[in-house]
RNA sequence: GCCGAAGUGGCGGAAUUGGCAGACGCGCACGACUCAAAAUCGUGUUCCUUCGGGAGUGUGGGUUCGACUCCCACCUUCGGCACCA
C-alpha cells in the first residue's frame, strides 16, 4: 500500500495550482465578495516563524471556506517592508537596504510558497516598491490638501538608538516600541497628521463593529481618552489680565478652587516669575523637569514637587485671588498644560495643599451630613450637595456639573468642552528606508507640496549610512531641487513617512494592485470594502488599527470610499509558545515551521495549529501533539486507499436499508453541519477538527457488510469537509477517488436536516437533579408519554418507592426530571 | 486606582439556547499482531470509594426542578490605561 509522503504530494499539488491560476482572484459580480486577509509580515531577515504560520493558516482555512461557498473572494499577501531594520543592515553590514530587503522578501515569499495558501500573488504588494510608496506620498498630498497634514515645532518623543522621533502611540512605558531604548524629548519641527480631528468618529465607529474583540475596542477607547468636562478662564491682574484657561472635568467644584497650577513648559511662567524672589529657583525647576523622562516624570509615585510663582489669578466668579503655582504632575500635553486646585474634592490636589499648606475650601457635603475642612482627613470625593458655591448652593453635584458648565459659558468665562487624550500623529522621521515626505522648502514660496504628478519622490542611492545622521541629508543629489511653484532652486524635505501610514492603507491597494494613476479606483475598492475578516496580532490594537481606521474615514471624506471603517470583523490570533514561555532565540526555544513542514508537511503543520487551540488564545507548541496530527492524516489517508476500490464504481448511497447506512449518514450530515457553523460562524477550527476526527472514527468502524455507497459517500464528503485544512493531502487523495479537477473548486456539501432525525433518541432519567438512569423513546413521543416510560423503569420505580414525587419535568429530546420529597 | 479577558482531568482543550461535565486530541496503562520492536488495531483513563455510592468546572453565597453557563461578593493570573486635571 502506498504511504503517505507529504513531501512529495504537496510539492506536485503547489505547481499544479500554480499552473491552472486556481487562486487568481475571481471576478464573477453575479457570486457575493468575500475579502479575508492577513496582516502581511515585515520581510525581516530571519525569515518565517511560527507565529507567522499560524496567521496564514487561519486565513488560508477562511478563504478556501468561503470559496467553496460560492464566494468571489480575494486573499492576497505582500510585505510591510520600509522600515529601520533594513537600514541598520546597511550600517553594520554595508549592504544596500534595497536589495537586503528584497532578498527578505523574496525569501519570506517562498517560505509563505511552501505553506500552501491560496494567495493571489498577481495583486502582492511591496511597500518599499516606487509602484506602491508613490501612492503612499499621494496620499500625503491629499491629507494635505485636506488641511490634515501640518507641521509644527514641538517637543516630541526622541529614540537616541533609532536617532529618530516616535508617535505618542510607538512609546510603550517611556521605551521605544522597536528598540526598548528610553525615550527623551526634543523639540523639533516635524509633520503630524491631525487624526485628533477624528477622534470623536473613531470612537463613536467603534459602536458598529460588534465582531471586533472588546479588548481591542476598549484599548482603543482608553487611548483616545475622552473625558468631558469645562473650560474655565482665570485672569491674571498683574499681567494686564492676561488670560489662562484650565480644563477640569469637576467645574462643579469651581467654588472650592484655593489655588492654580501650571505645567512648568507652560508659556505664561516666565512672565509670572519674572522678577518674583523665586525666579532663579523655578528656573532651574523647569530645567530639571525638561530633563527629566516621561516616566520619571509621570509616575504615581513621583513625589509631587511644586514653587509658588508669586503671582495671582483671579477666580471667574468669586473674583478672589489665587495664587499661581507650577509643578511637576501638571504636563503641559494634556488639557490645556493648566489646572486648578481644588484640594477638598480631589485626592492628588489635597496631597498637594497639605505639603505646602495651601487652604481648603469645602464646596460638597454628603446628602445628609455636614463637612468641616478642618477635620478633612482626605478629600471628599464622592457626590452631594453644592455648600459655599453662590447661587448653585444646595443643588446636587451632580446638576452642578452642567449647570455651573453652563453659566461660564454665559459669563464667557469657558464653558463645556471634551478633552481627548489621543495626540495628533507625528509622521516625520530622520530615516532613509521610508517614503520621502513630499514636500518642497523654498525662500520664496514657503512650504510646496510636489505636485503629483512628480511623483514618486524616489529614494536617492547616492547616501551614506554612518549611523550618525539621516542618510537622506547625505545625497547630493537628493535635497536640491527647484520649486515648482516659482522655478528657483529649492530644497527637498529629507525626513521619510512612518512606516505606519504605508499600512494605513496597502488592504486598499489590493483591490487594485496594478493601477499606476491613483492609489486605488473607487469602484474597485469599493468591490471589495470592507474587509470582512482581519486576521493579526494583537500587538497593533492600537497603532496599526487606529491609524487604518483613521485612514478609512479621511478617504471616505474625500469620496474614495463608501466604507469609513475598514475591517468589519477582527480576529486577534495569540501567541505561538513554547513550553508556557514565547519562543525566542535566547530562550532556545524556537520552533521552525520550515523544520516541522520538512519533516510531517505543511498540511499537518497547519492541522496542529489549527487543532490545538482557539485562533484567539495562545497555543502552546507540543511535539507529541504534531505526531498526532500526522498519525490522524495518516489515519485518513488509509482509511482512502484501503477502499480505493469503491471509486471505480457506481454506488448510490441506499441510506434506508440497514441500520448501521442510515446511523452513518446522520453522523455525516451531523459533521457537516458541524464544521458548516464553526468555520462559518465561529471561526472555531479545533472543534471543525474534532468533529471530523469523529466522522473518521465513525468511518473506521462502519461494518463491512454495511451498505457500500453511503460508505463511498461518506468517504468523499470526509476529504471535501477536510480540503480548506489540509489542501495538498486531499487534492491527493480526490485524485486517487478517480476525481476530475481540483477539489477545491468542489461546492460545500450542504447538510440534509431529514438525515439527523431519529426514530428513537437517548433521554437521561434525573432524580432530584440527579442522572440515574437512561432509556431510548420514540422521538415522536409526546410529554405525557415521556413522562409515563420513565415513571415505569424498574431502577426509578425503586429509587421513588417510598418519596413523594412533587413534581416532574420533561424536556423532549433531553430529559426527565423527578422530583422527590 | 480605572477598563478588559481568563480560571474545567496529568496536558491542549470541548460543552452553540440553563438540561448526561470532561467531546476530540496528547500522554499513560493494558491487550491483539510480531521471534522482537516500530507502525497499526482494540480496551480503559476526573477524583474518592466500604463498589451501594459520593464529590467535582478558582472561592463563598444566591436564583432555579436543574448552573461550567445567570445574579451578588471575593481570590488568582494575564493584558491595556494611569499624577489625564
Amino acid at each position: 500500500m502506498k504511504e503517505y509522503k507529504a513531501n512529495e504530494i504537496e510539492a506536485k499539488w503547489q505547481k499544479y495550482w500554480e499552473q491552472i491560476g486556481i487562486h487568481q482572484t475571481e471576478e464573477d459580480l453575479k457570486k457575493p465578495k468575500y475579502y479575508t486577509l492577513e496582516q502581511f509580515p515585515y520581510p525581516s531577515g530571519e525569515g518565517l516563524h511560527m507565529g507567522h504560520m499560524r496567521v496564514y493558516s487561519i486565513g488560508d482555512v477562511i478563504a478556501r471556506f468561503r470559496k467553496m461557498n460560492g464566494y468571489r473572494v480575494l486573499h492576497v499577501m505582500g510585505a510591510d517592508a520600509f522600515g529601520l531594520p533594513a537600514e541598520n543592515a546597511a550600517i553594520s553590514r554595508g549592504i544596500n537596504p534595497r536589495e537586503w530587503t528584497i532578498n527578505n522578501m523574496e525569501r519570506i515569499r517562498s517560505e509563505q510558497k511552501l505553506i500552501g495558501a491560496s494567495y493571489d500573488w498577481d495583486r502582492y504588494v511591496g511597500t518599499c516598491l516606487p509602484d506602491y510608496y508613490q501612492f503612499t506620498q499621494w496620499l500625503f498630498l491629499l491629507l494635505y490638501e485636506r488641511g490634515l497634514a501640518y507641521r509644527k515645532k514641538a517637543s516630541v518623543n526622541w529614540c537616541p538608538t533609532c536617532s529618530t522621533v516616535l508617535a505618542n502611540e510607538q512609546v510603550e512605558d517611556g521605551k521605544c516600541w522597536r528598540c526598548d531604548t528610553e525615550v527623551t524629548k526634543k523639540e523639533l519641527e516635524q509633520w503630524f497628521l491631525r487624526i485628533t480631528d477624528y477622534a470623536e468618529r473613531l470612537l463613536e465607529g467603534l459602536e458598529q463593529l460588534p465582531k471586533w474583540p472588546d479588548k481591542v475596542k476598549a484599548m482603543q477607547r482608553n487611548w483616545i481618552g475622552k473625558s468631558e468636562g469645562a473650560h474655565v478662564t482665570f485672569t491674571i491682574p498683574e499681567l494686564e489680565n492676561e488670560q489662562v484657561t484650565v480644563f477640569t472635568t469637576r467645574p462643579d467644584t469651581l467654588y472650592g478652587v484655593t489655588y492654580m497650577v501650571l505645567a512648568p513648559e507652560h508659556p505664561l511662567v516666565p512672565q509670572l516669575i519674572k522678577g518674583k524672589e523665586t525666579e532663579s529657583d523655578i528656573l532651574a525647576f523647569i530645567e530639571q523637569m525638561k530633563k527629566q523622562t516621561d516616566i520619571e516624570r509621570t509616575s504615581t509615585d513621583t513625589e509631587k514637587i511644586g514653587w509658588f510663582t508669586g503671582a495671582y489669578a483671579k477666580h471667574p466668579l468669586t473674583e478672589k485671588l489665587v495664587p499661581i503655582w507650577v509643578a511637576n504632575y501638571v504636563l503641559m500635553d494634556y488639557g490645556t498644560g493648566a489646572v486648578m486646585g481644588v484640594p477638598a474634592h480631589d485626592e492628588r490636589d489635597f496631597e498637594f495643599a497639605k505639603k505646602y499648606e495651601l487652604p481648603i475650601q469645602v464646596v460638597i457635603r454628603p446628602e445628609n451630613d455636614e463637612l468641616d475642612e478642618k477635620n478633612l482627613s482626605k478629600a471628599f470625593v464622592e457626590d452631594g450637595i453644592l455648600v459655599n458655591s453662590g447661587a448653585f448652593s444646595g443643588m446636587p453635584n451632580r446638576q452642578g456639573l452642567q449647570t455651573i458648565a453652563n453659566y461660564l459659558a454665559d459669563m464667557k468665562k469657558g464653558g463645556p468642552t471634551v478633552n481627548y487624550r489621543l495626540r495628533d500623529w507625528l509622521i516625520s522621521r530622520q530615516r532613509y528606508w521610508g517614503a520621502p515626505i513630499p514636500m518642497i522648502y523654498c525662500e520664496s514660496c514657503g512650504v510646496v507640496p510636489v505636485p503629483k504628478e512628480d511623483l514618486p519622490v524616489i529614494l536617492p542611492e547616492d547616501v551614506v549610512f554612518d549611523g550618525k545622521r539621516n542618510p537622506l541629508t547625505t545625497s547630493e543629489s537628493f535635497a536640491q531641487t527647484t520649486c515648482p511653484s516659482c522655478g528657483k532652486t529649492a530644497q527637498r524635505e529629507t525626513d521619510t513617512m512612518d512606516t505606519f501610514i504605508d499600512s494605513s492603507w496597502y488592504f486598499l491597494r489590493y483591490t487594485d494592485a496594478k493601477n499606476s494613476k491613483i492609489p486605488f479606483a473607487k469602484e474597485n475598492a469599493d468591490g471589495w470594502m470592507p474587509v470582512d475578516e482581519y486576521i493579526g496580532g494583537i500587538e497593533h490594537a492600537v497603532l496599526h488599527l487606529l491609524y487604518s481606521r483613521f485612514f478609512t474615514k479621511v478617504l471616505y471624506d474625500a469620496g474614495m470610499l463608501s466604507v469609513d471603517e475598514p475591517f468589519t470583523s477582527l480576529l486577534t490570533q495569540g501567541m505561538v509558545l513554547k513550553d508556557g514561555a514565547k519562543m525566542s532565540k535566547s530562550k532556545g526555544n524556537v520552533v521552525s515551521p520550515l523544520e516541522i513542514i520538512e519533516k510531517y508537511g505543511a498540511d499537518t503543520a497547519r492541522l496542529f495549529i489549527l487543532f490545538a487551540a482557539p485562533p484567539d488564545r495562545d497555543l502552546d507548541w507540543n511535539d507529541a501533539g504534531v505526531e498526532g496530527s500526522y498519525r490522524f492524516l495518516s489515519r485518513v489517508w488509509r482509511l482512502i486507499v484501503q477502499n480505493k476500490d469503491l471509486f471505480h464504481q457506481e454506488l448510490k448511497p441506499n441510506g434506508q436499508s440497514d441500520k448501521e447506512a442510515k446511523e452513518l449518514r446522520r453522523l455525516l450530515h451531523q459533521t457537516i453541519k458541524k464544521v458548516t457553523h464553526e468555520i462559518g460562524e465561529r471561526n472555531h477550527f479545533n472543534t471543525a477538527i474534532s468533529s471530523i476526527m469523529e466522522l473518521v472514527n465513525g468511518l473506521y468502524s462502519y461494518p463491512e457488510q454495511a451498505d457500500r455507497g453511503t460508505f463511498k459517500e461518506g468517504l468523499e464528503t470526509l476529504v471535501i469537509l477536510l480540503a480548506p485544512f489540509v489542501p495538498h493531502i486531499t487534492e491527493e487523495l480526490w485524485e486517487m477517488m478517480d476525481k476530475e479537477g481540483s477539489i477545491h473548486l468542489v461546492s460545500w456539501p450542504i447538510h440534509d436536516p431529514a438525515a439527523l432525525v431519529q426514530d428513537e433518541v437517548e433521554i437521561v432519567v434525573q432524580i432530584n437533579g440527579k442522572v440515574k438512569e437512561k432509556l431510548m423513546v420514540p422521538t415522536k413521543a409526546d410529554r405525557a408519554e415521556i413522562e409515563k416510560l420513565a415513571l415505569s423503569q424498574e431502577k426509578v420505580q425503586q429509587l421513588i418507592a417510598n418519596k413523594t414525587v412533587r413534581k416532574v419535568i420533561v424536556v423532549p429530546g433531553r430529559l426527565v426530571n423527578i422530583v422527590v420529597g
